[in-house]
DNA sequence: GACATGATGCACT
DNA sequence: GTGCATCATGTCT
């Protein structure tokens, strides 16, 4: 297949991280597969920040097979199992700094009757509204864990300048003591597509 | 090897 | 709003 978005180059991914999740709000998430061709735009972002953060898997220099790509440099994929879910991550930070994002949602763009197909035909709504969903949407799985974020078949390109940004406390975090009330998590305001 | 846990999603009330 | 399926991963033994 014809590869029809020029991918963001990894200089895009070396900023810190919070400014990162916010830069990654609009960008076009593209996935390319035997199946055909499926894209969406990022609406909302989560920042999870190395040591420090006690919601980070990194939190405590905590280095497993798990986290090891945490620890290489800007633009890898993370990719993890949550119950019977993918969780998609973009790698932040340097080398030995273990920070990530995590994208929880996004806007369908190309391929929604595919989508739709691998999302058992939801509906347009409920395509990529949450981490677990757009993963399932867009073919991401496992196989996509470590590799770089700058060429197929899973990769960034450029999408639109969002009007307004929100920001508040991240999901799903409530035993992570202090760390569930850093306004860590960002989204477009009043995008149809935010998980929550 | 055994066991506890979860950055979720879905069905149900 | 609440309950829970379900399994990879991490930790302990």
């Amino acid at each position: 297949m014809n590869q029809v978005y020029e991918p963001l180059p990894v200089s895009f991914y070396q900023k810190e991280t919070l400014n990162l999740a916010q830069s990654l709000l609009g960008c076009l998430l593209v996935k390319e597969t035997n199946e055909g061709l499926t894209s969406g735009y990022i609406v909302e972002t989560e920042a999870y920040k190395g040591p420090e953060d006690r919601a980070a898997h990194s939190y405590r220099n905590r280095r497993t097979k798990r986290t090891e790509v945490m620890y290489k440099e800007a633009g890898r994929i993370y990719t993890y199992q949550m119950h019977t879910h993918t969780l998609f991550n973009v790698v932040s930070a340097g080398i030995d700094e273990p920070e990530a994002v995590l994208i929880r949602a996004i806007e369908p763009n190309d391929g929604v009757s595919l989508m739709e197909k691998r999302r058992s035909g939801r509906k347009l709504r409920d395509l990529t509204n949450g981490p677990g969903k757009l993963a399932k949407a867009l073919g991401i799985t496992m196989d996509d864990y470590g590799k770089p974020l700058t060429e197929p078949p899973l990769y960034l390109a450029k999408g639109y300048i969002p009007k307004d940004i929100s920001c508040g406390p991240r999901i799903g975090i409530e035993n992570s003591e202090e760390a569930r009330y850093y306004p860590w998590r960002f989204w477009i305001k009043g995008n149809h597509y935010v998980s929550k």
